[in-house]
DNA sequence: TATGAATGAGACTTCATTCAT
DNA sequence: TATGAATGAAGTCTCATTCAT
């Protein structure tokens, strides 16, 4: 029962302050604010974080871990590559757009406080080995060298999740669908698929 | 003369502190750090600059308006799109990359000290009055709406910066050539250009 | 049964705790800190003793009480003053230097937690009855009065053991052993006995 | 000018905080109270010092700096080994002995904060060399080895200093002038010096 | 203009003790 | 009797900014 209770304030540690984090910033932040939002007294956040950066890294790394776990699990329940391209851009990509704290918090504060830069290779080179036996069958990589194909991948990905970010806390034109509309036509244009 | 010491101090400070701001953050840096590393005293830095805040701006405009600047003046030298794309493939954007003090600031920290939207937008649409009448005589924007060349330029920038930014203060594999490789064979496919 | 886990239980705690101040400090010290080396649950130093202070307090006089128990009742067993004075040399004082954790708490912590300068009156009165007779029988006092008889008490009994805390303590060439040498040979010296 | 005022501040902070260690202790005492105690903001104290810790050291090093400086310009004023023995016991000692607050310090805390143990092995090292050859022509060791004079001065300074401490927090019988007596009377009957 | 000590609000964190279970 | 999460007061320290010189 205390289980319970403590998984509770634990989640709302990590969703109150993830929003704080990401509207504001993780050094603007105070971990007092954390608490008032979370209408609990400071010393309860330590009881569940050893540290405000033990805080950050809870929020990056199990935000990450979820959206991992989702990716791996449907990955797995599709066979063709075709599949797995629209799952990408039919479910992980909505879904990870839809969490632009997430990924506020992921450009502004993983590179310090989790080493984003692995994440970042291993999501490359997963996204690599979906794309690279499609490529090799559509109009063909185009001069695109193996390298290329990696750099591109790391412009897309951090280019998408950067205009995501700043459209969330900015008035910018731009909104998360109008990216995934441009994914999609790329991806239709370059890999030649109906998706 | 002592406006032109002066001068020099303003430089000497905004110099510093954007290498620090980018290295270490804006918030884990203090005024009196920047002093230090100037060899000046605290008091100074307000002489030239009215709050901290004050002096990323100047950072952020600066850097941006010298850009900007280089840029129309480059622009203007030249008469057709082919030679504008050339310019800013060959000069532009290399001296843009090399400065990753500049490209991790940016956008670490001018979204909330500098309207970095208006910035981008700004040059998305000068990017797109260029680009815009090359894809109408290429192999065509293949389907590609306005809207989504413009998604396509915001998400090619800002991707291209955050690699750039993550390559600089991590071990991340890519580096800015590869970046800029990628970005030529983009537009050699794309708009069937020799650059 | 209950009962004898009980004192079992208090025992490792005053055990334990014993060591981390004497190690660390009574302020370093925390009561989480004594409830994990007990491998006990916090809550439970409160079931046996009223407050942290209540702990030291403990330590002190039982350690002290202890001490005197086993002091009394071996005088009892002797009869002449050098019989005393050899139980002093040969037990009492090697048993007391061995608890090198009481000491540096006796001298660390006693003095506000219990009155340490009433044991030590009260030690150094039991010391002088002890010693006087001899004195007055061997080479005389020498030119010492009463009242230098008893500052001599307590500056050897304090040195003894603040030598000896701060050798425990630290990388001091002095040890426990030669000050027992040092005391031995005063004591022949001084009161013509051999010891 | 500015100089002067810092050095005044300076030194109220550490005559201050001195205080405050020696009657509280160093962690009972905050340092918004030795703030308080020089009426100063608590900011300031840390214009001075770089933590509380700085604080003690500076207090303990400096107060046996003083000694030391004035302990060897005073030794150097004299000739002969009687004349060094009559100053310690007159000047060096009561000036040691009056600053109560230096001696509670020193005992309680300079173990964890200077490495109070090679203070004391120079110091005992010193008093060495000054009267083993007043030994050697006096009554003699009496049977004392060369290490037994060393835990002797030990175990002698210590005592002197300890009883002095508790003498001064607490209610205790003997005083430091009780201590110099009797070290006194000791020097006359172990070295036949008439001081 | 130049200086850098002074300020005090506020940040992070610890911890003795309680109390519902 | 046993438990350990909860509490909030208090502690140490930082730092942007000011201002007397």
């Amino acid at each position: 029962m205390a289980r319970a209770l403590s998984g509770e304030k634990r989640r709302l540690i990590i969703q109150q302050s993830k929003e704080l984090f990401a509207q504001r910033g993780f050094a603007a932040t105070s971990v007092a604010d954390v608490a008032r939002a979370c209408q609990l007294p400071v010393g309860s956040i330590y009881t569940y974080f050893t540290s405000k950066d033990d805080l950050v890294r809870a929020i990056v790394q199990e935000g990450w871990e979820d959206l991992n776990i989702r990716l791996t699990e449907a990955l797995e329940e599709t066979s063709t590559p075709t599949e797995k391209i629209r799952l990408l851009l039919d479910r992980f990509l909505p879904e990870l757009l839809a969490d632009s704290d997430l990924i506020t918090i992921l450009l502004s504060e993983a590179v310090e406080h989790t080493r984003l830069e692995e994440k970042l290779e291993r999501l490359v080179s997963l996204f690599d080995s979906i794309l690279a036996p499609v490529a090799a069958t559509g109009p063909g990589l185009a001069g695109f060298t193996r390298r290329n194909l990696e750099s591109a991948l790391l412009v897309y990905f951090l280019g998408v999740l950067d205009a995501v970010r700043i459209s969330s806390v900015s008035s910018l034109k731009t909104t998360p669908d109008d990216i995934l509309d441009f994914l999609r036509q790329t991806v239709r244009n370059t890999l030649d698929l109906d998706v």
